[in-house]
DNA sequence: TCCTCCCTGTTC
DNA sequence: GAACAGGGAGGA
């Protein structure tokens, strides 16, 4: 379930391992990996890895490649798609895929050779790659919403309340914000004091002040703590993140509101679990 | 706008 | 052996 902290983690861990990296093989174990529109893996062969960055749920490789006599310089965005089981690693050039290995990438920096791995063992993540003019046929790429981070509170405050859905199937659709899922969803939530059940259309602008304050202060928080590992998540090194021991609701159904002490309560909305504290979020 | 499905491992 | 975890596509 790595959402934009986890996502941002992998960026930073990733990128002193790959940048400046020459691709020089590519090998697709799993061809529904591979979006259908995108690049197939080994046109990204001779490009240099220029630098790792992210957007909303997005690993976003930025691909060069240098002119030469007859070829014009040519820059291919690569997008990796974690969803819930998602993971990279970079690892020796002997190392061998495993059942989950969804595609390799072979490296070489300076005479070391090494390969970046994708691993996923529920198989829904996704890897799309384009020249950047070309990103635009993707269209969850072209639907994103801003980034939480840098969406400005009166923007913010008038998307949301274009809505008519329930604030937490708001927040976890990505054309809204990119980023959010089902865990920083709940916890944002909880911090701003507001149900999740509540219309989103229905918030005065004090309230949707609060969610944009909220939804800031928690993403935040989560970054600097690496983002939280549940079960799979592990940043490009393999270590964990540390902000799961800061939740106040993911995972507390029927446990002590940390603020008031009632039960919280745990429902299925928007087809995802649910926990919020019905007395301090009205 | 909401529901089901995809996929696999873990837990009950 | 069923329920559950869940992001996003696609259909009702």
């Amino acid at each position: 379930m790595p959402e934009l902290p986890e996502v941002e983690t992998v960026a930073r861990t990733l990128a002193p391992h790959v940048t400046g990296s020459v691709i020089t093989g590519a090998l697709l174990m799993r061809p529904s990996t591979l979006h259908p529109l995108s690049l197939p893996p080994e046109k990204l062969c001779g490009h240099i890895i220029g630098s790792v960055g992210r957007r909303g749920k997005l690993l976003l490789l930025h691909l060069e490649k240098k002119g030469s006599f007859a070829l014009p310089e040519s820059n291919v965005i690569l997008a990796v798609h974690l969803r819930m089981t998602g993971r990279l690693s970079v690892l020796p050039a002997d190392a061998l895929p495993e059942k989950h290995t969804r595609c390799i990438f072979q490296l070489s920096h300076g005479g070391t050779e090494r390969k970046l791995f994708f691993d996923d063992i529920r198989a829904f993540g996704q890897i799309f790659a384009a020249v950047p003019e070309n990103m635009a046929r993707w269209d969850f790429w072209r639907t994103l919403g801003p980034e939480p981070l840098e969406v400005e509170k009166l923007d913010f405050c008038r998307r949301l309340r274009k809505r008519g859905t329930s604030l937490k199937a708001a927040l976890l659709d990505q054309k809204l914000v990119a980023g959010i899922g089902n865990i920083y969803a709940d916890e944002l939530l909880f911090m701003a004091g507001i149900s999740p059940l509540r219309r989103a259309s229905a918030l005065d602008v004090e309230e949707c002040g609060r969610v944009w304050r909220a939804m800031r202060a928690i993403l935040r928080k989560a970054i600097a703590q690496c983002g939280s590992s549940i079960r799979d998540y592990r940043d490009a090194n393999g270590h964990a993140g540390a902000f799961q021991n800061s939740f106040a609701v993911y995972g507390r159904g029927q446990k002590a509101c940390v603020r008031c002490g009632n039960s919280l309560e745990k429902i299925r909305l928007a087809g995802r679990s649910t926990v919020y504290c019905p007395v301090c979020q009205k």
